[in-house]
DNA sequence: GCTTCTGATGTTAGTCACTAACATCAGCTG
DNA sequence: CAGCTGATGTTAGTGACTAACATCAGAAGC
């Protein structure tokens, strides 16, 4: 991992986000940000393969797949993947800084990031219907039960961010709470 | 609704999906289709806002938003949208043929196209939550409601694309049921 | 210090999705 | 047949993204 390139990526994604936030995502061009940060357009596009991914990094899905896998095989699948989930979301680190409540926003409010977002979550969630298959569940069920359960952690993300205030972590809890079978 | 712009709409649709299957989707480009069908690609643009928006056509959200509504607002949210989606399901015609499951598949198998097809069911979702809200559930809860169920539906139909066989309506309604509160 | 080698970056010239402005053409109405 | 209107064509863009090739900066070895 060089320093200098490591540098212009971040200076780049700095950049970005700043520019993305002043003027509108759509309104600013690649070539905008590339000379914002001193760089021809070329090489904004060998650090980030588009223009959407310089706003979304998730790299969480391998914790994910062990939390879940670690749940007792013997629970439903919609419980075994919504306590995998829990557990792996109290294993990391609170990212719920103004930068981050930014950001989500930005996706939020546009079209075509909130897209891109979300073939985030769908690769996690194969990763969690494939893991839930690997435990015995039938194949519709895991995927049901995933996809529920991804479905309830980006509503309480883009709750969050809609919100001005309080931490993620509770609505995160919260979230997936509200799909543990109480009726 | 002038008949020459129909016929014109439905040749684009048919011949696109046909090059699409043909040749893959990346691989065929609009001017392509357009020529294909005796137009020009400004035409092509006319009756379809985007390349991908000739793949997905998704109709049927004020019919899901009546139907959400029309459920008892002293059922807890999600069991409230879970009966709204599946009235909803119900009172549609079976749309299972061939040529949709070959859409389905062209869909699935491209990231760009599922993630349009997302944003269709964000769309989807975001009405979903805000009939919930209105018949008085709080915010988080009902943003979790509507996206547990419509994550369990687009399970459903994927795992429906996925298969050979069967109808698609009894994935749907076991989908749905696989939230319904039994532990 | 100088060469050399390599990875980071620049330049240039594309393709393709998509748009705007304006021209034209087909079919219907009077 | 004149005229109107909606469907279509032409042309000329912009902007994301790619490929091919050139260059440049810094570390490694001499």
């Amino acid at each position: 991992m060089p320093s200098r390139a490591q540098a212009t990526r971040d200076r780049l994604q700095r950049v970005a986000l700043r520019l993305f936030l002043e003027r509108g995502y759509d309104a600013t061009t690649v070539n905008d940000v590339a000379e914002a940060a001193g760089v021809s357009h070329m090489t904004f596009f060998r650090h980030f393969p588009t223009k959407e991914s310089v706003v979304l990094d998730d790299p969480y899905d391998p914790l994910i797949g062990e939390l879940v896998r670690a749940q007792p095989t013997d629970l439903p699948p919609l419980e075994r993947a919504r306590r995998g989930l829990l557990a792996a979301w109290s294993s990391l680190p609170e990212p719920a800084d103004d930068e981050t409540r930014a950001r989500v926003r930005l996706v939020a409010g546009h079209p075509g990031l909130r897209a891109h977002a979300w073939e985030n979550n769908q690769r996690t969630e194969d990763l969690v219907a494939e893991v839930l298959r690997d435990g015995g569940a039938p194949r519709l069920e895991a995927r049901v039960a995933a996809g529920a359960c991804l479905g309830a952690l980006t509503a309480a993300l883009l709750d969050w961010g809609a919100a001005d205030d309080g931490p993620l972590g509770p609505r995160v809890v919260a979230a997936l709470e509200l799909l543990g079978g109480r009726r």
